[in-house]
DNA sequence: TAGATTGTTAATCGATTAACAATC
DNA sequence: TAGATTGTTAATCGATTAACAATC
């Protein structure tokens, strides 16, 4: 349907910070921006952003920029953010309930359904309305509520073989907190790995360069 | 003090990922390993290896490979990971609470030593040994325990503030889990913004294309 | 020794930047 | 109209891949 050229890995990684900074321009009552200005912002360069934007189309205006508002919503056709897609979450520990209690889901379009645990203290709980249910009904569950999007919040070694189970039950995508690592070509559907450490990891690399007693430049 | 040539961007965040694989395989009880098949392991290409690692040295044997206990005590040292970085958390809502649970700091070489809140009914709390303090008492606690890294995980509006506050209390680095990102050139110590939303955006976009009715490719 | 595999140099590929005509 | 800024083409830069001599 749509008339995208082919889209590189870079610029797709890049396309969830420009919708974030626009957002952030919106509240703050921006209404149209240059990509120069934007860069700035940014830390990008203008050319990157307009070579960025015309994968997809040409959405700014000569001499006047790009509306921010506008860009918003082609920002979230193309990410497919605008899609209400279905979510549900796999095991409610700590993790589990506060992406429950204070993700901003519907930021990203996402709406969680429902959410599973083996714990027999917490099925039954509900956490801002969504309701924990036992996972031996997770097939049943899919069934009836069409899940697009599973986010896994379980122990490692239960990770691969929910995984499986989820695809089995018509699951599209997978975002795993689990330390094990989900390899798309074993499970068929896309698959976002989240790892806290290496963001910890590349800033201990960082620090190391620095001077601990504020001495160094 | 090292001998390292110029380590690009790219090279930097893909260390972390070789040092997750290399202590799976390491539990896993594989002692060595070629760069042919830890690139077939994390689909990379054995030359992108070779060429990443030679970046910090030889640390190979022709005909045999590397040796993986060997390679992680590398890795261990190129990342700073084993340095022992001292780490305090602010704001002990439910995200920091599961990171102070169940995160695994010591995985990255990281000790927490303190965090703080300004809620009375978690000051003086602790989770897993880690007390939480009055944030009023930041300054104070800093100059005893000289933490490294500040584990941010206040609301946005408090983002800003209490990360110039850290720095001026001789913080040397930000993991910064808030949803306001802080720009590193305005705060001056290194900055590693999570934002959670980006994965699951960039996992929205790749299920866009795929079918939801199980019927395509 | 023969086979395997490294580290490195050269070749290719892709991504970023610069430049500019088009035009609002 | 004159000034500003886009979208795109061309030039540059950097990163990945391929090839191979060195050598374990």
């Amino acid at each position: 349907m749509e008339n995208e050229k082919h889209v590189s890995k870079a610029v797709i990684s890049r396309l969830p910070r420009y919708y974030r900074t626009l957002r952030q321009l919106a509240v703050e009552g921006v209404g149209r921006i240059s990509s120069k200005d934007l860069a700035a912002q940014m830390d990008l360069t203008a050319s990157q952003i307009r070579q960025d934007l015309s994968c997809f189309g040409g959405f700014g205006q000569q001499g006047y920029g790009y509306s921010v508002d506008k860009l918003i919503v082609e920002l979230e056709r193309i990410l497919g953010v605008a899609a209400s897609q279905r979510a549900i979450l796999l095991g409610v520990g700590n993790l589990g309930r506060a992406l429950l209690r204070n993700f901003d889901f519907s930021f990203c379009g996402v709406r969680p359904v429902a959410a599973f645990d083996t714990d027999e203290t917490v099925i039954g709980c509900d956490f801002r309305g969504i309701p924990v249910h036992a996972l031996r009904e997770l097939e049943r569950l899919c069934e009836l509520e069409r899940p697009d999007i599973a986010v896994l919040c379980v122990p490692s070694d239960a990770t691969r073989p929910i995984a499986e189970r989820l695809v089995r039950a018509g699951i599209r995508g997978i975002w795993n907190f689990s330390n094990e690592s989900l390899r798309e070509d074993l499970i068929g559907v896309p698959v976002e790995n989240v790892h806290f450490s290496d963001s910890l990891m590349k800033l201990c690399y960082r620090i190391k360069d620095t001077d601990p007693f504020e001495f160094g430049e």
